[in-house]
This record gives structure tokens, sequence and C-alpha cells, in this order.
RNA sequence: GUGGGUAUAGUUCAGUGGCAGAACGCCAGACUGUGGCUCUGGAUGUCGUGGGUUCGACCCCCACUACCCACCCCA
């Protein structure tokens, strides 16, 4: 006998009662986003590496390190192998589909949503894992159907507010930022490594080496001893060329129309190479480290970078994960009850088949039965039905086959009633 | 990838270089078809994995793995 397999780092099961609580989270994200005018698309799990690295951007720490890849066995001798990778986040995923089906040509503004899992090869900790689960959503198409608008920013991010609102979630701010389109980044990278030239030798040892590598991640910092250099460090919104201003700008007056309350932080800088312009993060507290909620921003050139027409486009992606923690944090959700309403008591040699029939009933009349067996004494039967969690418990035996009478018990009160057996679904669905 | 911590029963956790523990939970009986209380009895287990030191290791040492926390990064 071998030893025992074990679910592999940073993966882990989603049991029951939890699977209820994700379930939840995902019906509320659907409803909310049928009602923005949202509709589903799935996009493979796996993907031509070269997605992500011209997509996500080579440089970026999830393409150089944290990819799940392999390289795919060439079927004949005269194919090359492929190298594939497992998705890391979805939106280069869902902007190829949109590309490949030439989505674009409908005319109409394409709103998407996704939900499933994404691989980062990662050190887990709490919140973070190496199969993960997002739920997402893009708005993109081309400019002519108004997806360059400051209204989609708007839209997407005030949806979320409003997810956040359905579902019971209130500790969350909104961080806004605007991070201008590529010339602009370039521009201000320059910028701050000029500035940070000078003084980055009075700085922690982490921003001496951002000050190298990535410039903007000194904005990140947390260093107390650090955040006087970097208040005085240049600001991005000095550096975005008038369109980009005037984007911002109008983003934040439709934020502050809808009565959505936000932070500028102009030091919130995120990872993917392909966002321009309005980037934007919920964080919550209560999540440690990993206070991002979820994330997103616009990706105007994100199309073009993998071959495809013109089509800029805003979206986000809510890490499933962290936002169940976030909810389990907050105590005051509203989480469906998933447990049986009724929980029947087969008593006594033969009366299974009984009970069958009678669960059977009740089933088909959209009640959720729990079946027990003949083999429990009654007593048995009783504590099976508290643990089921079941309402009710009714009980099969011979006198009740024999009378055509039911004891229908109401587990927690107590509280017993008769009923006949053309009784049963309307006395149970009054009382349920 | 880096640093710190943790790993003992289903769960939460004590514990000692010399027989493996508690509480809760679980199973059974007292109690043949009406539970929750009580009483009595029972089973909890490769002490994370693999090495080493030792007469003897759950305990000390080393390695590995997993989890937690933080860095990093991101959702």
């Amino acid at each position: 006998m071998a030893g025992v397999i074990k679910s592999v780092r940073g993966t882990r099961d989603i049991l029951p009662p939890d699977t209820a609580l994700w379930q939840f989270v995902e019906q509320a994200s659907r409803d909310i986003f049928h009602r923005y005018a949202f509709q589903e698309i799935r996009t493979p799990i796996f993907e031509d590496t070269q997605l992500f690295a011209r997509g996500v951007g080579e440089e970026t720490d999830i393409v150089s390190k944290e990819m799940f890849t392999w390289e795919d066995r060439a079927r004949a001798q005269s194919e090359k192998s492929q190298s594939l990778t497992l998705r890391p986040e979805n939106t280069a995923g869902v902007v190829r589909a949109y590309i490949e089906h030439k989505m674009g040509d409908t005319g109409k503004l394409q709103k998407l949503y996704y939900m499933g899992p994404q691989f980062r090869r990662e050190r887990p900790q709490k919140g973070r894992y190496r199969q993960f689960y997002q739920i997402g959503a893009e708005v993109l198409g081309p400019p002519s159907a108004g997806s360059e608008s400051p209204a989609r920013d708007a839209e997407i991010i005030a949806m979320l507010a409003h997810l956040l609102r359905e579902v019971g979630i209130k500790e969350w701010t909104l961080q806004l930022n605007s991070v201008g389109c590529a010339d602009d980044r370039v521009r201000y990278n320059q910028a701050l490594r000029e500035a940070l030239a000078g003084v980055k030798d009075k700085m922690c040892v982490d921003c001496q080496r951002r000050a190298e590598t990535n410039p903007l991640r000194v904005l990140d910092c947390k260093v107390p001893e650090d955040q006087p250099i970097i208040e005085s460090l240049p600001k991005i919104s000095e550096y975005l060329d008038e369109p980009c201003r005037e984007h911002f700008n109008q983003v934040k007056k439709i934020l502050n129309h809808v009565g959505i309350r936000y932070q500028v932080n102009e030091r919130m800088v995120r990872g993917l190479d392909y966002y321009t312009r309005t980037t934007f993060e919920f964080t919550h507290g209560g999540l440690g480290a990993q206070s991002a909620l979820l994330g997103g921003g616009r990706y105007d050139g994100l199309s073009e970078a993998l071959g495809g027409p013109k089509a800029p486009g805003i979206g986000f992606a809510l890490g499933l994960d962290r936002f169940v923690l976030a909810l389990q944090a907050e105590e005051t959700v509203g989480v469906p009850n998933l447990a049986p309403q009724v929980y029947v008591a087969p008593l006594g040699p033969g009366m299974n088949a009984e009970a069958a029939v009678i669960a059977r009933d009740l089933r088909k009349q959209q009640i959720a039965a729990e079946l027990g067996d003949e083999t429990f004494r009654a007593k048995k039967s009783f504590e099976a039905a508290e643990r089921s969690d079941a309402k009710f418990i009714l009980f099969v035996g011979e006198n009740e086959i024999a009378s055509g009478q039911f004891a229908l018990k109401n587990v927690k009160t107590g509280e017993q009633v008769s009923v006949k057996r053309e009784e049963m679904v309307l006395k149970l669905k009054a009382s349920l």
C-alpha cells in the first residue's frame, strides 16, 4: 500500500458548506452582470504561451516567472512542438477570442463576463493560491461602438460597487488612478528615473533595486522612512497628455454624479503591461497582505498587440478566493440555506420503498428532501435529521401507510402536526 | 524566489528522551415508533514524510513537503 496522495502545493479543495458561499457569489455576479447587459464567455484554460507573453507582457513577474508552461509534443515529425501555458489571467484569452471570431465586425460593443480557474506559480499564502478563481468582465469593441468612452469606465466601476453592495460587503475602498497612454508612461518612467537618481541612496534596499528595474514600483513602497521621498517624486498626473487627462476627468465626473466614493491614488501601479488610462482597485481590510479584492483597468492597445483590430476596452478581475474571505469577515451575509427542507424517515421493515415514493413526490414538487433508512430507529432518525439541518422530519411507518395520516414534526421546535398524504406538499410549502 | 512560524485523534489543542493525552465530536447501550438532557461503555492515531543521533525519538539534529504570516507580486 503506497502513501496517501495529497493535493499539490497551492491547490485546495473547496468543500461544503463553503461551496454554498461560492455559489452565492457566482449567482449574485451573474445576476448583476445580466442587469448591466453582460453575457458569458468561456475561453480555454490553456493557450499558446505567446498569447500571454505578448498580452500580459514579457517583462511582468507573471510572465517571466509565474506561469505554468510546458512544451506540447509534436504530432508529426514535420511539426514543431508548441509551447502551451495554463492561463494566468483571462483578459488576454477574451481579447484573443474577440479577435479570432471577428466580434468587432458586428459593430456592437461586446460586454463579456467569465468565471473560472487561473494559474500562477507563486508562493502560497492567505488569499493566494496557485490555482485560484477569478470572476471578471470586459467591455470592448471598435471605437465607433463607444468602447473608448469614459462612460464605459464609470459603468463598470459602478457595477462593481453595486455587486459589493448586493452581496453585503461594506468595508471596501476604491482606489482610482490614470496611468495614461503608452507614451505618457515612457515619459513618466524617464522622469522617475531621473528624480530617483539623486535620492535613491537614502531609500530602503528594495527601492534602490526598484529604482533600476521598475521605477513605478517605488511608488508602492510601504517603508515609513521612504514616504517623504516618495511624496516628493513627480506625479503621473503631471505626465498625462491632454486627451488622457480629459478622459480621466470624465470618469471622475460620472462617478461623482452617481455617488460612488473613490480615492485618487497616484501611487497605485498595476503590474500588467497592457493597462492604459483608468486603473482601479477595490481593497478590503481583513485580507492581510492580499488586500486587493478586485482590480482592473483600461487596455486600449491590447487587441493590436495581439495582432487584432483597434479595440479599446476596459475590464476587471475579482479574486473569488479573497472575495469569499472578505464575505466571511463581514458576518452579515445572507447565504441561501441549502439544507434539505424535510427529512423522510422510514420506520421498520419494508418502509424504505414507501418512503422512496413519498420522497420522490416531494422532490417532484420542488421540495428538497433527505431520505433515511428503515434500519434506523426513531431516535437515530431524529439525530440524522438534525444533522442534515432539515427543518421537518416526516415519519413513514406501517401506521402512517395504513391510516394515510403522517406525523410532520418541526425538528427545532418539536411542534408536530398530523397531515394527510395529499396535504403534505401544501403544508410543507406553507411552512417553509 | 527570500525570511519567520507551525505540523499529535474527525476538530481545537495539551504533552514528555522511557505505555499516546484532554475537550468537543463520533459509535453503542440504558431507551423495540418520537431526539436534544443525563449516565455507562467503546474506537479514535504511520505523533506530516524520509534520514540521523541514542539502549530507547512524538520529543534532539538534518533534509523534504504542506500550511500560516510577511517580503515580492497580484486577484
